[in-house]
This record gives structure tokens, C-alpha cells and sequence, in this order.
DNA sequence: CTGAAAGCGCTTACAG
DNA sequence: CTGAAAGCGCTTACAG
């Protein structure tokens, strides 16, 4: 690979000038020597190392993403709205999965820190243990946070509460009495949260507080088609609130295995309306997150950190309720 | 962030000292020494900076992984399974979409030469455009590509055209006259091997070659709702094969709004067995293809390419028909 | 307008 | 066993 060196050996000028014409540094260079220098880049096809300028400017214009698992579909989303604005910002991103290891969070930090990224986004699990939160040093105001922390960073956070109690409330409209909720891990605050907005809005419509109507699972299809059958076989719940949208296909696949009808037998509403929820059978009734704008955010606040400008500590992204056919008999066109 | 020259200092030795105890160097260090720059090191938790190592040592443990979409679980997959092996090695990724852009591609490719990646990994789309041959320079030699690809790059290669080809007698077998096609788009290689697969297995078949009944899709659950729509009511289908997944999800989608059973008006079978396929009602027959080794596998070949050991050049791997009841009507444990 | 020089944080031959 | 020095490929104040 050709170096600053072979271009400025070949225009015949020094190493300092053909990095103010790579860098369009407002530093004025003569018309005919930027023309020259030019041409001896595009004769090597000439490109900056990175590694250098990183080394000396203190910027990589690399960022780290951390999250459980690319291979959900919740996070892949993310991940693309991450990454599409990172594109556009010149950003380079680097992926790290963590099955919610405490061990792996901090491994990867580390990582990021050797490799100098310019910032970090974090998506879920927790990221407050006193380790966690040492290790991160100086890149701790380079991080943004999607969904709520106990620490204090800048995050985008998503209304799980709100839409959960949405999606528990029209569960409770359509008359069900018996409304069954497969949960999340401890790990995951958006699993906890999406709890709470269940348990509010059935104590503020005056439900009992049943708890061998919830489970917990892990978030996977399977997990949700274990649990249900067995909160099927156990609690005949004629609904089940699923936390989210993987976990709601594994359900209602169990239901039709035991015999039941969706929903006239057993109504089932999702979380995030992944793609192809609304290709599922029946339509998935979900609430619906904008997985895609949120990284897309979280991306943008972290620009604007590391550029210390703007100090945006939070942006709310709100959820809504998309009625299918799991709980209701309508038509409804496709999304 | 401390500097190799800030623990030197502190344990009163020259930075080659501190380097030869944080690299392990066979140089011979007396244990005292070693000892005293330990805890220098633990003292001020420090990190060797990768940037300069990467400069000096013209190595960074960072490889680039180019495909379409990471919010196609079939990418998804693959890429976690690229990544667990590259955590294992100690390599970072760099993860890049194209969208099957030719533009973005050679883009991607410029920038990771800028961070002077180690090594590349092509999943989906074609990389044999002679300009993204040439922007590749001096990482050509440090290509792995996933599927087939008409340049001589070491490659994992799926059997796509086995596999579809197992599908399709599968329909026929089950005495289909009709059997619908919906592909991919031309620029995705796997999408055209599949066609193929399904060619050739009606050919053998004695089935009369009948163009109606192929589509052309972009590989989404939408698009294979669309086409599926569409091939029902023009051509009339008793089964449909897709090139994914998400299409036959799809396909279903769209029979059972036009009120058709699923298997018994219309069969559906999909291709690549993502995580929730076995959740879906009914449970879709598929083509398994074990994207997760396959990224995996494609991560260990580079590794031992650039180690320039082990100068493998291919690594196989097989197709399996997995039965369901998009198709047959029997009761199958979930897998 | 242009260039020589310092320096970012490392590793490794070379000398002692 | 240990250290001084060169050098990886850049950018930017400084001098001219």
C-alpha cells in the first residue's frame, strides 16, 4: 500500500502538503501543486492510514456496539439504524454480542479501549456493576445507552411501560379475564419494564394479581412455545401477553399444537413488531418499537457527544398498539 | 489512558522492558523486573495501544464483514457465528451492509483498506465487477467469500442446488403437478443456484419447464407475500417452493388470505431454516443450511489465510430437507 | 505557498 | 538481562 511518502516522492513536494490537499486542510495550497499532488494519488490509488491519523489525532471515527445477540432480530434492527447512520457520519462500527455475560461486557470494553474507539453504544442487559462502569475509564463520557440505566447516560429510551399497558388494556377491552405474561430474564430492563406496564394495567382495571398467570422465559420462540404450553395446560389463560414478538410466535405455535384456536381460543399479542410479524399467522397483534430509528439515534447522540456539541441527554421514543388478527377478527391491510 | 512510557516511569525501566513483560516476549525478563512492571501495570489498569501496534506491527486483529443486511436473520446468523470464532482468536469485526450495492461495496472496500483491516469476509451479493476486484489491492490475497462466487477466492460453499433440488422432489414426490417458484434477485448468487436446484429437479422429473410459474422476489417476507398473491390467483399453484425463509412465511401469509389451507390447498416449503421457522403455524418445511458454522467456518479460514497457514481453499457444507407441516401432514418435535 | 521537524504509542534489532 | 534508538504513517505548529 502506498504511503504519504511515495505521492509526495512523486509530485515532488513534501509530506506536508499532500496531507493539507487529502484534508482539504483551509491551509491554501497552490492550484497547480494540488493538481500534481493529485495526480501522483490517483496514480497509487493513494488512501490515508487510518491507524496513523488515529494514533496522533486521538480519533478513530470507530465506535463499538454492544449487544446480547445479533442473531435477534429486536437488536439486527438496531444495529442497522446504527450502522446506516454511522455510514453517513464516516463512522465505522465495530460489533460485540455478549449473551448478557457480565464478563463479556467488560472483556469487550477493554477491547474497545486498546482499539481507541471514539465511543460506545450499549443495548441491552445492564451496565451498571461498579466493574462494568470502572472499566470503561476515559470512554465513560463517550456512551450512550438505549433503553433506562441506573447510571446516568445520555439514552435513548423506549416507552415499554406505556406500550405494555397498551397492549395489556386491550387485552382486558375485549373481555379477557385470564391474561397470561411470559416475560424476560432479570437481565433485561426492557424485559422488567414490559412486566410492569402488564401488572399496572391490570391493577388499575382492578384484576387480581395472579402470578401463576406469568412466566419467564428468554426472549427465544422456543422458550415461548415451552412456556405457553405449559401455562396452557396449567392456567388456561385465554390470552397471553408475550414480551416480546419471538416469544409470542413460539406461543400461539403451542396453542395450535394443543388443539386451541387464535384467537377465538386464545388471544395472543407480541412486542416490537419485528419484520415479519405482520406475515405471520394469524397477523400478529404487537406493539409496535421504530428498533430502526432508535439506533439511528443512538448513533446521532453519540456523533454529536463525541463532538461535544449539543447536549442532548435523552430522546423518548414512543410505541403503539397495532391490532391483528392473533387478538381480533379484522381485516386489516399488511405493513 | 496511560502509555507504555507511564508505566516504565513508574517501575523505574524503558518502555522495551514493559513491552517485552506485556507481549510475553521470549526475551528473557528477570522475574523481579517483571514483578515491579506488573504492578505498574495493574496500578494504572493499563491497555497497549492497538493503533500503534497495528502501525508498527502492519497487523490489527480487525477483519471487515461485508453483507447485504444484518436484519436478515439469515445474515444475522451467519455473522454471530463470525464473530464467536473471531472472539475466540482475538480478532475484532467491522461490520458492513451493501444493500447489494456495487457502489457501497467498493466503498466498504476502501475503507477497510484505510484501516488496514486484515482480511475481508463476502457473504451475498457478487464481487467479481473488475472495479471491485481492483479496489481490493493488497487485500486480495486476504478474501474469504461465502457461496460461489466466478473468482478463484477460498470459499464456504452451501449446496444450494442439492438443496432445492431435495425441496422440489419433496413437492413432487408428493404428487405436485403445479409447483410455483418465487427466487431471489439476480444479484444474489445463492437466490440463482436455488433456481436451478428447482429446474433441474423437475427436468428430471419429466415436468414440462413452466416459466408462469416463477417469480422474482427480494428475498423479504413482503415480497414473497406479494408474489405468492399473485402466482395463486394467475397460475394456481398446488405448492410453492421459496428461496427463503421469510418468502415462504410469506407465501403462507398470502394463501391463507386467500382462504387456502396450508398444506392441503396449497404446500409451501422455504429454504435455510431460520431460528423460528419450526414456530411457525404451520411449522415450515425448509431447507436447513448451518449458517451459524458456516460464518464460523469462514472466520477460521481466514484466520489460518492470513496466518498463512493451512492453505484451504474450500469448505463444504451440506443441505438437509426438514419435513414439516407446511407440506405433510405429521406431527414433528421442534427443533 | 511550502517544507523540516516533532511526536502520537508502540516493537524489535542492536549494543552493552 | 536491560536500554537507546529507529521507525510504522500520519498532522500541524513553526519558520521561511
Amino acid at each position: 500500500m502506498a504511503t504519504i511518502r511515495d505521492v509526495a516522492r512523486k509530485a515532488n513536494v513534501s509530506i506536508a502538503t499532500v496531507s493539507r490537499v487529502v484534508n482539504n486542510n483551509p491551509h491554501k495550497v497552490n492550484q497547480a501543486t494540488r493538481k500534481k499532488v493529485l495526480e501522483a494519488i490517483r496514480g497509487f490509488d493513494y488512501r490515508p492510514n487510518a491507524l496513523a491519523k488515529g494514533l496522533l489525532m486521538k480519533k478513530t471515527m470507530t465506535i463499538g456496539i454492544i449487544i446480547p445477540d445479533i442473531s435477534n432480530p429486536y437488536y439486527a434492527e438496531i444495529v442497522r439504524g446504527v450502522q446506516d447512520m454511522a455510514d453517513q457520519y464516516g463512522y465505522a462500527i465495530l460489533l460485540l454480542n455478549t449473551d448478557r455475560n457480565q464478563d463479556r461486557i467488560i472483556r469487550h470494553i477493554y477491547f474497545l479501549r486498546e482499539k481507541s474507539a471514539d465511543g460506545i453504544i450499549f443495548s441491552g442487559g445492564i451496565i451498571h456493576g461498579e466493574k462494568v462502569l470502572s472499566s470503561l475509564k476515559e470512554l465513560i463520557e463517550r456512551v450512550v445507552v438505549i433503553g433506562r440505566h441506573k447510571v446516568d447516560f445520555p439514552a435513548v429510551i423506549i416507552d415499554n411501560v406505556g406500550g405494555a399497558m397498551k397492549a395489556t388494556q386491550h387485552l382486558i377491552e375485549l373481555n379477557h379475564k385470564r391474561i397470561g405474561f411470559i416475560g424476560g430474564p432479570d437481565k433485561s430492563t426492557t424485559a422488567k419494564e414490559r412486566v410492569s406496564g402488564y401488572k399496572n394495567a391490570l391493577i388499575q382495571r382492578g384484576y387480581p394479581m395472579n402470578s401463576e398467570l406469568t412466566r419467564k422465559g428468554d426472549l427465544t420462540a422456543r422458550s415461548g412455545y415451552l412456556l405457553a404450553k405449559e401455562l396452557i395446560q396449567k392456567e388456561k389463560p385465554t390470552a397471553i401477553f408475550a414480551a416480546n414478538d419471538l416469544m409470542a410466535f413460539g406461543a400461539i405455535s403451542a396453542a395450535k399444537e394443543s388443539g386451541l384456536r387464535v384467537p377465538e381460543d386464545l388471544a395472543v399479542v407480541g412486542f416490537d413488531n419485528i419484520l415479519f410479524s405482520s406475515y405471520y399467522v394469524p397477523p400478529l397483534t404487537t406493539v409496535e418499537i421504530p428498533m430502526y430509528h432508535v439506533g439511528a439515534a443512538a448513533m446521532e447522540m453519540l456523533v454529536n457527544l463525541i463532538a461535544k456539541k449539543n447536549a442532548e441527554k435523552l430522546r423518548w421514543f414512543d410505541t403503539r398498539l397495532l391490532v391483528r388478527d392473533s387478538t381480533a377478527k379484522r381485516k386489516l391491510g399488511k405493513e
